[in-house]
DNA sequence: CTGAAAGCGCTTACAG
DNA sequence: CTGAAAGCGCTTACAG
């Protein structure tokens, strides 16, 4: 795998390396001759140069990598959204370096470290509970940073997030119009903060209504199961006219799947919104009214706020807001 | 971002840059005295020291960067198996960095320029149609390369595959033990082979059995409502009993969203079995009988054949089988 | 219009 | 036990 360096050219050419790497990159501003750039430019093609970006990186001092860590590539949101920042980063000449944390912190930290050793021009991440340390660690170091989906409430720096709040208002506002008589939500029991606000916004609507709310709280490692018992045992169909609100896509899946193997109806039996939407929906005999996260447009952000940073560096935390969307099919009635 | 170096940590320490490397490496050969070693450490770690890999990177010329392209991350059999292939890369201290193609050979050759550029070590890749010239390109460059569900047959390099064949003749004959009258199968009209062997292992038993089959082939780019308008056309409920077998995990989605969509019954109306295990299955009223890729075991693979290429280069072009397995559930009858 | 030279942060064979 | 030096493949300010 010996390649072709600027240096074979430069020999060949009979020229220096400089006039090379002039040619090669197209500067404008130092004017070779037409007859040494054509002559270098049909070498470069005959031998089959490619150009080293490694050795460009340690000079340039940038690599044109982005890490990019979410807690599992595999999970169908955080592979939507890496798809849509590996379109916006082409775009801006990065490519993406993955890694999944696994929720783990210990996990976390060892992937920011791994990609700072590989010199990434910065980071893309959502945080996990117990990472502060670690991403406090990358901004003490400069390190431009942006997370997506998460943020941090005691540590500074951009972040693309969502109406979290105002959105689980608006779902609650849609399900009084339907005269509930029980409403049953699922969330994490965590504290990342994000996820409070989605039940939050939810919580402070159902306090100044009077309506009968069920909470359950599941644990990030075990949703399937926890979800499942929680049905299990709040969820009494026929009793009252109820709705169910999942709060994440994780346990909407756990949440449907339990319907659907109990052969539970929807909206007949149950209502039911879901956050976030997903491919997976579609094989539930209803069509799930769900709340869309604006991915494109989150990727975009959280791409054009770390180029920024790459620029000049600051520690101003602005938060970018994205708008989610109610959109309704047939599981409310 | 200025980041410490070596040189830094020499200065302070009052030594050679040599003797910081070795300390940092932990050459067991060149003996450090226990003293300096000592200090040079406690200064990397007070100056808040990592590694520049992209120096180590040109240095030794390898980058311990891997690069993974596949037809679409956030296609669930993809991420899937991206994750294993981090899983495992991680393992031998590679990274990996992504890229789709899109099925779309002109992406697929812009990231192998890309990657190689990088300084990629080597990649792994599922190659499309019309990706021949690349690969071939690479493998002239001597460059790494394995590939993960497909195959070429007309390019020799290492591959992981699938008893694609086989496993598709032993479905037909769990089916027959059913005694269905229709068979219908769903596949990509496509020249991949490791997708036609799927389709031909099928064929082949069919044609020596003399039951009714149809086949419906969906163009890649529009599978949800190319499925729906063969199943349309084809399944006819009530006539006669009928199997369906769905060829791939787009197809299984699209077909099971078909099928719940207008209502009909697995198994009672018609029963199914669907390549690849996804977690959208599970949302389907009927546990789906499904033909499972042992992922682990296959980017295992897939990271072995790669890290013995960087080591010693071979045009061998051995091919990993790797065993699907029947997951009977309940949607067939 | 072109080249010599320094330097990015490392590693390593060699010398002492 | 430690250091001087070359070199990986680039870029760029400077000189001519």
């Amino acid at each position: 795998m010996k390649r072709a360096s600027i240096k074979d050219i430069a020999r060949i050419a009979g020229v220096s390396v400089a006039t090379v790497s002039y040619v090669i990159n197209k500067k404008e501003g130092s004017r070779i001759s037409e007859s040494t750039k054509n002559r270098i430019l049909e070498i470069a093609k005959e031998i089959n140069y490619t150009p080293n970006k490694i050795a460009r990186s340690l000079k340039m001092n940038k690599s044109k990598l982005i890490g990019l860590i979410v807690p599992d590539i595999s999970n169908d949101f955080y592979s939507n959204i890496a798809r849509c920042i590996e379109n916006e980063a082409m775009k801006l000449g990065y490519t993406i370096l993955i890694g999944s944390s696994d929720e783990n912190p210990e996990k976390f930290k060892k992937l920011t470290e791994l990609f700072s050793e590989q010199q990434v021009d910065g980071m893309i991440v959502t945080p996990v509970a117990g990472s502060d340390e670690a991403i406090k660690r990358l901004l003490q170091d400069e390190y431009p940073l942006v997370s997506v989906d998460y943020y941090l409430e005691n540590v500074s720096f951009p972040a693309v997030t969502l109406n979290n709040f105002e959105i689980s208002e608006h779902i609650f506002d849609y399900l009084m119009k339907h005269n509930f008589e029980e409403l049953i939500y699922i969330g994490y029991d965590t504290t990342l903060p994000h996820l409070q606000d989605r039940q939050q916004g939810f919580e402070r609507k159902i306090s100044s209504s009077g309506v009968t709310a069920k909470k359950i709280l599941v644990k990030m490692g075990d949703v399937t199961s926890e979800v499942h018992a929680g049905l299990e045992k709040n969820l009494i169909i026929g009793s009252k006219k109820t709705a169910l609100y999942f709060l994440n896509n994780k346990i909407g899946n756990a949440g449907l799947h339990y319907l659907a193997k109990n052969k539970i109806r929807v909206p007949e039996d149950v209502s039911v919104i879901a956050f976030d939407e997903t491919d997976a929906y579609s094989l539930f005999p209803t069509e799930i009214t769900c709340i869309r996260q604006p991915l494109k447009e989150m990727a975009k952000q959280a791409i054009k706020l770390l180029d920024e940073q790459t620029a000049h560096f600051s520690m101003k935390g602005e938060r970018v807001v994205c708008q989610a969307e109610l959109i309704i099919k047939k599981s409310v009635k």
